[in-house]
DNA sequence: TTACCTGCAAACTGTTTGCCGCTGT
DNA sequence: ACAGCGGCAAACAGTTTGCAGGTAA
């Protein structure tokens, strides 16, 4: 698909810092931050401003292009929206991340579906917990 | 359970700031932020500031008596420990929260357990998604 | 008496905003 | 030409910290 065809067909504008935050998403294996998307563009740009990466990051997300999740700081991750999905574990006492396939969280997805007719984002946020080791 | 007691014996202290944090919690029907209740406290007490109620919040939390939960904002919630636990759905459209009683989450716990030695304490963190509603 | 705890002020982190000139389309 | 967008600086929310004096045990 062509990103910034569509970009322009939604009346907005492909900008060298709106191709650059993108860039940056796809060069990341998996979920970054602002400030790390930030950081890597400073290296070669320095004059891109750190707002501007939130700015797009929040533009880029309306149109569909990215998502964020939240682990179990205060601090937002974003990825690409194409990027297959998974859920997270998040250990409360070392801090240690994993990845888990999204289909281990489907059946409460469905569940919480049929009984509250909520549509449940469970890639959205972090399950919190103590990983093996920590829990040993 | 003789709470001033025993924190006395785990060499805390009862002071009467921390009593007034732990009659806030108690008081508060559900989940509540640090600012509501330094709001709270300070209402008939207005000397006692904020940073104390925070400082409180955390060594309450080490202690055992209360513990914290994340919605889908950058404030968190806290609640007695001794409160029976359950999970929240929170609309990111409409903002609406909801709980949902702690069993619906207990499959995924116990798979997570199975599959990935993870303990999950599923309260911890709302569920992000549509309500019903905002589904429709 | 001696940790622990407090109030106060200041710092901090991650993020948002106002302003205004610039630039894609 | 005229929205949308960017850089800059300042504001913001929620929370944390350093300090110096106060207080529970």
């Amino acid at each position: 698909m062509d990103i910034a065809g569509d970009i322009r067909a939604k009346g907005r504008r492909m900008t060298v810092q709106r191709r650059l935050v993108l860039d940056a998403l796809r060069r990341a294996r998996h979920h970054t931050t602002a400030e790390e998307i930030s950081r890597s563009i400073r290296a070669r740009y320095p004059q891109i401003d750190p707002s501007t990466v939130y700015r797009n990051l929040e533009a880029l997300e309306q149109l569909g292009y990215v998502t964020h999740t939240h682990l179990d700081d205060r601090v937002t991750r974003w990825r690409r929206a194409d990027a297959e999905p998974h859920g997270h574990l998040v250990c409360r006492r070392c801090g240690s991340e994993q990845e888990i396939p999204i289909d281990i969280l489907e059946p409460l997805a469905k569940r919480l579906r049929g009984e509250h007719g909520f549509r449940a984002d469970l890639a959205h946020s972090a399950v919190v917990g103590l990983c093996r080791k920590c829990a040993g």
